[in-house]
DNA sequence: CATGAATGAGAATTCATTCAT
DNA sequence: AATGAATGAATTCTCATTCAT
């Protein structure tokens, strides 16, 4: 039995029902992975939840790893969606308002699927999922990127300051979401991260 | 009978012989741990490299769990260790030239071992070690806050700080570590991150 | 998730397909039961006789204590179906004559299965089956006492006779099973154990 | 592997120490099966319960059937010999007294031991040591023979006759002890053995 | 003789996947 | 296409037994 398997969907699925079925097994999926980890979820058990026959799961992912692969590609695009949005709603605030509000985001969008992520970062790498995520990462902070320039901001290497600035914030927030220091308020935290962002930018301006 | 098996090893190995089984054992699972990831270590696999029969292994270890729970722990403390060791190696240098050397160690570190902390971040939630994992951090975290108040720098929220500076060097760190971008020199990370920090520091002086 | 395992079957078989399976199951366990005893009569044996994969074999009965307990329980329906069939049959013979016809029948029970018989009283009392078995054993006590009544009998407390009566009978019979005492005939040892029984009964009329 | 291994003891031990040894060792073992049950009578813990190396527990029993073997046939003695001893200080008392002393003797036996005697029942088929169980059990038929001679009681077949006793007898107090009737008092069970035997003796001479 | 660390065959059970209907 | 019963390789873990010290 090859484990060398295929990891995208066997078919694209183009008819209305199958489309349907599709959506059905991956939201299925996603609710078990973030109710009970990985472990709980067992191919026939998402069939199951899914009011759908295992077989016909088969129909559409080739095996688990393709599902669980969807799974995670469908939630990394969401987010990136989401993100886009927010972005475009900001107006003419001052940049640290901005930064505050795109980090918010950030800290409640982690937050509110903690398990998800978790297995979502578990998981990926056997997937060969990272990535993906690792490209979405690439183009939010492209988009940040654009941001920062709007606002004058000129970094040397914009590459690299994006690198570290997304990924600085977000390592406070990864953490936060798995040991949130003790009476520390939520807000309390966003500000830090603001500041630690803030400071980083004007670091680069007055080094 | 309680299916609640502990995750402490079985005994604890006060003879010369079982020492070195232990260490055999951990090792075995640590190198098997990082080359092939969770799935491939099997306990059957592990004793099998070990050179060591099954029931061995579970004369010291009562599962599976309390194995790879062992292994964490051990990469754990080491990594605390080192930390302690290379932070009293420190002098009179200034402030930044500090916070170089220690992202540069944590930073070799992470690179060194990148299977081994995937697993472990992997596997800890699973095995309750996250708590040690977060202990341990925080154990560091103090160390650190130590040292800047040496330097003369007194956060008001202390715990906070040190909680932003390391979690959001770490993460710049980590995510390198399994996305590195193209095109950019190891050393200019390292000058990035301590920019980061600098900068956060900075910005606690002066708002 | 719960470790303390269902002992009733896992799906209740409705199709004809699955029915089958489940017979040939519980047949095949019978078999090596009865043939060699509990310790032979592992899952996988148990699959392999039935000419049934494990994983079938674990779709229907989700442990083994609910296999082994599945076919006791079905042995004990199998034989107060009996008894109570041989019951009806029973016309309007005298007392001694009913009596010894139904002694006949279980001394010939127990002869012919007699390796199962020892598996069953081995295995009841982990399996939380002999309650079970007991109550099967009340039951018939229930129905011979009715029929003693309808042959003028009535004892003062009629559930303990009825236990005497029952047990000592079934003693004498189940210890013959095992060690039948040395050149005397099966017909004596059923006219013996009349004997014992219609002494008892004579003895609750005239102490 | 030879499953088929000697069954008595691989010495016989005659120096004090090993006789203390083999003592200790099938005491706990007797402790051990009292308590937990055949399932928890694993070499091992008879080892360490015992305070001997699970070597020397070797030393003395060649495996584990002929440990168990050596427990049951010891525990069968001592009733054998404790029978006796209440049979010898049996004085002129009418034979339905000494009858019920002597039911009594064995419901209490029983009663006291329930789990040993659940034990030995279940592994002495396993472990050939029935025929032990079944020689001690005619030993006594014996003797409770030459009682009922010297009450002037003499049965035509006196092996078939007290075999039916005895084992009648027997039969409700085993079930008792198993499944003893609700609002039922000792008493009034061993007084109704007493009229179970009694009244088959009454049927042999007045048949 | 005693020790107890070491052994490894074998048991129960799971779950991704297939395929006859 | 859909179904879900059937499959069986693979995994964890136990415990009687051995043998070097």
């Amino acid at each position: 039995m090859s484990k060398k398997a295929r990891i995208s969907p066997r078919k694209s699925p183009k008819q209305q029902r199958s489309q349907g079925l599709v959506e059905t097994i991956l939201t299925a999926t996603t609710r078990i992975l973030t109710k009970g980890g990985y472990e709980t979820a067992t191919t026939n058990r998402v069939a199951e939840i899914a009011g759908v026959s295992i077989g016909s799961l088969y129909q559409y992912f080739p095996n688990k790893e393709a599902l669980i692969g969807a799974v995670i590609d469908r939630t990394v695009e969401g987010n990136v969606r989401k993100v886009e949005r927010e972005l475009k709603k900001l107006g003419d605030e001052p940049i640290e308002e901005a930064l505050r509000l795109i980090i918010r985001m950030a800290f409640e969008m982690y937050m509110g699927n903690r398990p998800l992520f978790r297995v979502m970062f578990e998981q990926a790498p056997r997937l060969e999922r990272v990535q993906n995520i690792f490209r979405a990462r690439r183009h939010i902070a492209g988009l940040l990127g654009a941001l920062l320039e709007s606002y004058g901001i000129h970094p040397r290497n914009r590459e690299l300051t994006m690198f570290v600035l997304m990924n600085g914030a977000l390592g406070v927030i990864q953490t936060a979401v798995f040991d949130f220091p003790e009476g520390v308020a939520d807000q309390d935290m966003i500000d830090e991260i603001v500041r630690l962002v803030m400071g980083y930018l004007k670091e680069l301006k007055n080094p």
